[in-house]
DNA sequence: CGTGTTGTGTGACCAAGTCACCGAAGTCCG
DNA sequence: CGGACTTCGGTGACTTGGTCACACAACACG
């Protein structure tokens, strides 16, 4: 076992250049965890003991809303900035969003003593962990822009776009709204517009993407004065 | 001149509880730094060297999005969670947001060094930074939150509240657009309106608040379902 | 006292969110 | 198979918020 558990650290970027004691203290002092898809990974008011490195799977955060309306925050996916918890780590107060597994996950869970330690010690270690927590924050600040400033059709032509696997989305029209923040109705309606324009197919649970240039195109013209 | 650089550490919840040989460390290796109103204290692409500790006065972080129109993102005060530059700090990627000295300030510069080598050295002061950082994680999803759930003129009641002075508000509807990132006809049209409730008198460049218990109320009528 | 400049008011129009309701597509049994 | 039930998607009427164009009032300054 401790073959495969000495591999998960060289997939992370910032952490495979640790000198190899620490690397053996974080592998000795973390274990790995399985989660299946719906698990509510951590949540308002269940302090985190953990920090979770994501190997597998991704984790959607969200904000459940005083009006009980949900909010889509980020999406942390297996392999880029994977720290997931780190906000809940630190967060002595109370962490306002919770974290539902979309898929089957498993993580790297490193308690918090030895997180601890290692921001200490490590140079190396404190910046991984600076600069997952400065791409939150950046991610933040980009959604904010986007909902503020951003037309629905555009913000729903590049979602479709990152969502596709092999030009199929699947998903409901309310898991879209979910995931944009607005009504079910707004993307029935803007998903009807983009069949008309022949870009897109729709079925009941998923959308068939037909025409890829037209979507990018709606996508890119983004910030174009 | 060492007396009052001792004294502005105490003034700091979380960084006055030090054992005494961190805090002269932290004393000696940072300054004083003081700015005018309208300085631009951080910016994107500009890397930055030093914490900001807020002693006085207030700072305004905003993002200009692609589009040439700004977004308000929160307000630093001095005394409350201060930590100006923290994201600023750890953001080795490029950091989105800039901010801007809305009065005179005063602030403590801690170096690059020496914020890092405290981090390393002292838990308590780790504490400190995180603390600081999920706080404005926190407060960056209740703001989501209330774009995309919260109707404007209840966001203005509240804003006028939070920025009355003796029930005073000296700002232009344009001022007051930028804060709420919405645009200057919707604040005056609401602006109107709540003057024919009688709660506010308006003049050019100020709101009279009137009748507090008005707008309390629809400030108030946030969540409630 | 004219002449810019800045702040505010207004109407028309469009985009987006809300509400109410319906029908179509799946699911689950007996 | 057929009916009952649930989930998903479509639609129209209406409200709120954002955009555009423009008029006018208050101030600033020579």
């Amino acid at each position: 076992m401790s073959v495969t558990q000495a591999d998960w650290i060289e997939k992370f970027e910032g952490l495979n250049q640790l000198p190899a004691e620490l690397k053996d203290e974080l592998v000795a002092g973390s274990r790995i965890v399985e989660m299946k898809a719906g698990t509510v990974v951590f949540s308002p008011g269940q302090s985190a003991d953990n920090l979770l490195l994501l190997l597998q799977g991704t984790v959607r955060v969200q904000q459940k809303s005083e009006t009980g309306r949900e909010v889509f925050l980020y999406r942390v996916h297996a392999g880029d900035s994977c720290v997931l918890t780190t906000a809940c780590m630190l967060a002595f107060e109370d962490y306002a969003a919770d974290g539902i597994a979309e898929t089957d996950i498993r993580a790297v869970a490193i308690p918090r003593a030895t997180f601890d330690d290692l921001v200490g010690r490590s140079k190396l270690f404190r910046q991984f962990v600076f600069r997952a927590y400065s791409r939150r924050l950046t991610d933040l600040f980009t959604l904010i822009d986007d909902i503020v400033f951003q037309r629905m059709d555009v913000r729903l032509a590049a979602r479709l776009l990152e969502l596709a696997e092999d030009d199929v989305v699947r998903a409901t029209h309310q898991h879209l709204a979910n995931e944009l923040g607005t009504a079910r109705e707004v993307i029935s309606r803007t998903l009807a517009e983009f069949q008309r324009r022949g870009w897109v197919e729709l079925a009941r649970g998923e959308v068939r993407i037909m025409g890829r240039a037209g979507l990018e195109r709606l996508a890119r013209s983004a910030g174009v004065a």
